[in-house]
Parts: C-alpha cells; structure tokens; sequence
DNA sequence: TCGAATAGTGAGTGATTACTCACTTCCATT
DNA sequence: AATGGAAGTGAGTAATCACTCACTATTCGA
C-alpha cells in the first residue's frame, strides 16, 4: 500500500503549531499524496482523496480551506527539508576538519540527498510536476535556494578552490553542472529505468565524472 | 503573440495523410500549445483553446475526436523529431570524414539539440509535464529512444573509444552522464534562469565539463 | 450550376468539480 | 454529569467539464 515515508510522515503530521493530527488528518495527508502523484494536482479529485482516506468529503475542507491549501501542505515541508542540510551541514565548519579533500565532501553530500530522495521520490515527484504552474511555490523554493542553499555551497567551493583541488570556475555554473548530474542520477535511477540498475557502479561513475569534470585534483597545498 | 513555433510548425500542421489543415485548425493547434503549456493537460479546458482560437468548442471535437487526442497530435511529431537527427546523422558515415575527433561530435550533438529545443521549447515542455501521467505517450517514448536512438549512440561512442579519445565505461552509463549534463544545461538555460545567462559561456563550460568528466583525451591512436 | 462532402457552429447534456452548511459525534475540562 | 468546542459528516449547490448533435456555410469536382 505504502512504502517509504515513514520517518518523515511522523513529523510532517503536525501542524505549524506543533500539535498532533488526529488519525483521519494523516489518511487524508497520505491519500493526498498518493492521488497527486498518480494524476497530478488538477487531474485529482477530491472526491477521490476523500474515498481513498475513508473519510467524508468534507473533513478534507474542515482541515484545508481549499484543495491548494492542501498541497502546499504536503509539498513546503519536504521543499524545506530539501535545503536544510546544507544549511545545516554549515553550521559546524564544514571547511576544516569533516573532510579535508573536495572528493570526501561530494561524497558526504552524494550519499545524505540520495538517501533523502529515496525516501521521499512520491513528493518530491509531485513537486517537481507543480511548481510550473504555481507561481508562489516556485517563487518560494527558488527563493530559498537562491538565498540560503546556493550561497552557503558557493563559500565551500571557493574554499576547495583556493586549495588548488577543482578548477577554478564562476560558483553557480560548478553548482549547476555538479547539479545536473545528481538530478540525472536520481532522474534516471527513479524515474527512468527503475530496473537493470547496478547502483554501485552508477554511483561511482557519477561520482568519478563530476571529478574530473570539476577537474579534481587530490591536493596540491595542504590548508 | 506567438513567437517560436515557425518553422516546425509548417510540418506539424499538416495531418497523418499529408493533406494541409485549415485555418481554424492551426489556431486550435496554436491555441492548445499555449493553453497546455499554461495549465497542464488536465488544466486546460477546451472552451478555452476554442475561446483563444476563436473558433467554436465543437469544431475542437470535429477534428479530434477527444482532448487527449489533441494532445497526441501535438505532442507525438515533436517527440518523434526529438530523436530523429541521430538517426540521420547516423545515415552517412558519422564516423570517419565529419568529426575525427570526440570533442567535434559532442560539440555538434550540442549544438543541434540546443537549437532545436530552443525553437520548441513549450511543446517539450509540456511533454515532460504529461508524459509521467500518460503511459502510452511515456512507453512509445522511451520505446524509440531504447531501440533506435541509444544503440546507435552506442555504437559511435565505441568507435572514439576504440581510438583512445573516451575512457573506457559501459555506453548507457555515458550517455546517462552526457545526457545530464545536455539536459541540467536546457533546463536552467530555459526553465530556471533565463535572465541573468551568459550563454556563450555556460556553453563552453558545459562542453569542458562534458569531455573532463569522460576523460576526452585529443587523440592517442590515428584512426 | 448543381450536389455532395466537408468544415464550422453553439446551444444543450449529463457527469463531475471544489466547496458549503446544518447537523451529529466525540472528548476534554469543569 | 454537564457542557462547550473541535472533529467529522454527507446531502446539496453552482460552476465547470468534455463532448454531442442538429444544423448552416463553404468548398470544389463534375
């Protein structure tokens, strides 16, 4: 019925203010996000939400004023979570000691939102599917990315930089072009051929290519 | 009004049978281009392709017998023409006599599909919105690229390795790494960040990052 | 010039949509 | 045990949906 989304769930169920769903509010949340992964937010329907959660349809609309209000509920918590690491990965130096080499550092980074992706590929599906046509949340994600994610990785590349490890590169396009072969991993690993996948060696083929594409070096001076 | 959609569209417009459509229809094909791209597939109402085509709801549905229908009929030739230059290219020999080297066949790939996504951007994007919901589009899709595109890629891919200019690594793998590299460089180019783009110069970086990452080397062995 | 096929029309149809509201049920606090 | 507020209900509503059909307008070869 239900796969993966077991450890977040706990806390996407509660509200803003901290208190707890009741038992219909979380079959509501989960059956949302199974009807919008599977036909998109307009090609959903409430009456079907409401069927799937065992719920009458108007408990849905006692919770969320509208049908929008829904699936930003479900979508902003995990937008979030999607930058916070980084964030958070910032807040005991990152420079220094956790890993002294640029490859140690994109690996660390590789592995912590592989595994997130992996446990929340429903939602974020659905993000990916509804942020072109829902002006504010793009602009809310864009914003927070541009302001809070980008900069903080910007300052940790020039650091890798000025330690003569990658070539030297305007931020944004090393942050775009290691980017894009992380989408594509996951795009490929998830979406695209599911199976026939050996994930150790694509893993490390991906790896090895943003390397060299960053043109890596293991070390020239030592900090 | 419109703005990119010229050329192609001349031989979209014209139905299975060759026969060139009327007036009334190129402005519903027009019509639900924008209107699709606008709001996604189940977004879009079919009294408002009608209203912007200025044209009555039911000549839609005189020449496409359901909505889904309308959205093969534009959908399906873009994706056919997505994969379509490899296979030309591959016709006369790709191989010896017009690019001896790798960095010249990926350049011109780039270049190829650059400009050709760059004149359709609204029809592909709304293939990538509905080709997740849709899986007749999704299987004939992938069902083209797996049999006709991949192997011929494939097989020009071995040709430059035989000579030493790629490192060795299975083709699908390499591909998938090239391909996110084309594919992360259209989708900021063209979704994230339109504004603020020097392209000349992402262009480049891209290309360097491409051949770094596959371990182009000029040429060891002359063909 | 005619006739028949095709293109185009728009009011009308039943189904479905998101959402409302008067109501009942549940439960924590007194 | 009483009570007040929150949770839950489901029939009802106006709007909108994709699609139909009886009809008119246009085109074009004979």
């Amino acid at each position: 019925m239900n796969d993966s989304m077991e450890h977040w769930m706990e806390e996407l169920l509660r509200k803003d203010d901290g208190e707890r769903m009741t038992d219909k509010q979380t079959r509501i949340v989960r059956a949302a996000i199974e009807v919008f992964a599977e036909k998109g937010y307009s090609g959903a329907a409430t009456s079907e939400i409401a069927q799937r959660a065992e719920v009458a349809e108007g408990t849905i609309f006692r919770h969320y004023k509208t049908k929008k209000e829904l699936l930003y509920a479900i979508v902003s918590p995990i937008a979030a979570r999607l930058i916070e690491p980084f964030v958070l990965r910032d807040l005991y130096p990152l420079f220094d000691t956790p890993h002294p080499t640029f490859e140690g550092f994109v690996r660390a980074i590789l592995d912590n939102r592989i595994a997130f992706i992996e446990s929340n590929i429903k939602v974020i599906r659905i993000m990916l599917q509804e942020v072109p046509f829902h002006a504010e949340l793009r602009d809310r994600f864009l914003g927070v990315v541009g302001q809070r994610m980008l900069p903080r990785i910007a300052r940790a590349l020039e650091h890798y930089r000025a330690k003569g490890q990658i070539e030297a590169m305007p931020a944004l396009t090393t942050i775009r072009l290691a980017g894009s072969s992380l989408f594509g991993y996951l795009i490929t690993r998830f979406l695209i051929a599911p199976d026939d996948w050996n994930d150790g060696e694509e893993r490390e083929a991906t790896l090895q290519y943003m390397l060299r594409g960053l043109g890596y070096r293991a070390s020239e001076t030592t900090s």
